[in-house]
DNA sequence: TATGAATGAGCGTTCATTCAT
DNA sequence: CATGAATGAACGCTCATTCAT
């Protein structure tokens, strides 16, 4: 991880703080977990970051921020509008799954925190969703679902993938089903439900761009 | 009532941990404020409940049951076996944003917790699932996904609806959305994607398209 | 200290927090400090007060009672009414100094802390002044100051002693005075400016009574 | 200003020190709280004190200073020496009310702290008393206190002023007592007490009774 | 002259839990 | 059936202070 070694102590505190909460959850991180974590004083946490929430927010700063990153790439990658959102979905989910503590607190936290959460960072997260909503107005070709508009699409399919991711890493789905399965079903079922060209045909650009 | 036998403090003692779970959230349950709020001494709390753990994991229980019921009841509701996704859709809905006290601990808290949940009773719960997916199965006409098994199929019907209860509770979803249109736009792309009756006028333009 | 051996550990609280209010003033005073003085753990003084400020505020009740205790008996002892206003003085300068500990969270901490002081309670201690407006309405009998109302007047007495009081505890004063003349001193004082009679007469009333 | 050499940032630790206690009180003046506000670190404060014992001692120092240097100012601007001492009490109570911060740290603080203030200091601060002392000899006239030695005499005028001072700004003198009115009743309890030529009226019934 | 980095001690407070009765 | 008494561990946070640079 190339991230602990440029930026000193406040790199390893933010590193800590994720590690903490993919591997106990939110209510372990606790100021002193992430000191005796690090073989710091947990005063010296207070050099980098004026209190906990602070600290938290700056996660989720960095959370909302990679998403966009990811998402905006997803979007880059794509010559054929109509594969854009598919790629942004896999970029959301992929995303959720690999980066748990980020989602956990971008999205799962009880909203006790996310209140605190200055409106000014608040708006820049809610960018991340007019991407996808972007994506649908641009992928939809006519449809089922012409006459819906897209804020509203955007966030059903927000529902989806987050209920996919949410229930994935929370461990409670099924054993028996497959992950893969189940996140490829969700891609088709949110394609199919806007309208939108299957995967089938979407899978040529894919092999033509690689 | 099924097994919530006339106990009166215990009983007590879980209503008052619902309404702090709803009032103040996870966090703040605490034995101690739970005994507070009843008037009784905290020890008393452990005459029946062995320790926290336990305490919750009633909770669960109850909510798993609670569930159950209303998800028979919207089954038993239908005559026509194709309403029945729809129904059993719109009770799990409105279990999870009428109880969010029993949803949060049922299918939010982080796994952590949820670890610790006997096995045993975790088959109890996974019924819920195959409620939904009985009917799937008998409301499925024909469409796209006839070949995905219903259990999976299933499971995606899940991670939408939990995806809409959770950022509806949670207060995440932009105020501009209106939560109904929200909900009614999940069942029709339920709906839609599994092939099923569809609800109202989009029916015509779903044939004309398959 | 026959306070300590009665009301158990409530009561044993209550004095420890005085003495380390008397010897290490009101900075120290920590709810880890009485712990550890008691030999008891800092969470069992939660068990006798909710919190600091409770305890403290407790102290504060008892110093008004005491002191009003010691005034009324100043009052009853004495039969003439032109020689109770002495008496009390004398009973509220012996409070002050036999008791600092009282003394300084009832008269000197910073007002934080007493502003969080329940009314109901502060009217309670107001009644010690009005017991020394009292006595001076009683014991005057004509003068100089017949025209200064008597709780104008309660007030400059009161001032007079808590200077003499304070300043004495606080060890400010310079060594070379002798205390008691400072206070006898400040009778004087008292009694000339309110043109009641002087010490010398009273003398004999004392000396009558014992 | 006298010893306050031009030290810039010493100068300016000095007078956040002094705003802080104005308005946070003791309590809250902390080293960090000093370099936040001036925008310096911490550490800078340690190069012009040791400590913060030291520091509030240079305070304490300046508080010294500042009062005599009112107190002489008092005592110079009166041609009569019969109004010297009235001269001074009103530069004693206005400072102390004006200069709650001074006051409170040179007269107001528990004696732990004191205690570590180093005598040398101490000997200069008793230069006040000395002065009120000086006034009162010089203003006497005659009078029943005529055989109480000035020195004594200064520590009651003292007391009476301090009184004054910290009950009324403690906020502890009932609202209805018009502040005004209680300095002056104090002043006119002083000098009739010393036998000191009267404040207006008054005055024939004092010669009257004596 | 000034700082950045760091800390140990302490604060009030809450927590789940135990044990004797 | 219910409690009173008690606790060790933890929490977020502030403090004065040190030390190397």
């Amino acid at each position: 991880m190339p991230e602990t070694v440029e930026n000193g102590l406040q790199r390893l505190i933010l590193d800590t703080a994720r590690q903490l909460l993919t591997t106990t959850g939110y209510a372990q991180l606790s100021m002193r977990n992430i000191a005796k974590t690090i073989g710091y004083s947990a005063t010296s946490i207070y050099l980098y970051f004026e209190n906990k929430d602070e600290l938290v927010h700056a996660l989720i700063d960095e959370g909302v921020d990679l998403l966009y990153e990811r998402l905006v790439e997803a979007n880059d990658s794509c010559a054929v509008p109509q594969d854009r959102l598919l790629a942004m979905c896999r970029a959301y989910v992929s995303f959720g799954l690999e980066r748990p503590e980020y989602y956990e607190i971008m999205y799962v936290l009880h909203p006790e925190y996310i209140k605190r959460y200055p409106a000014e960072k608040y708006r820049k997260a809610r960018k991340n969703l007019e991407l996808i909503g972007a994506a649908i107005e641009g992928g939809r070709v006519h449809g089922p679902s012409a006459d819906m508009d897209s804020f509203l699409a955007a966030n059903l399919v927000w529902t989806q993938l987050h209920g996919v991711v949410t229930l994935l890493s929370s461990e409670r789905v099924d054993k028996r089903i497959d992950p893969d399965q189940l996140i490829e079903g969700a891609y088709q079922h949110i394609l199919r439900s806007l309208g939108i060209r299957d995967l089938g045909i979407s899978d040529e650009v894919v092999e033509k761009r690689s």
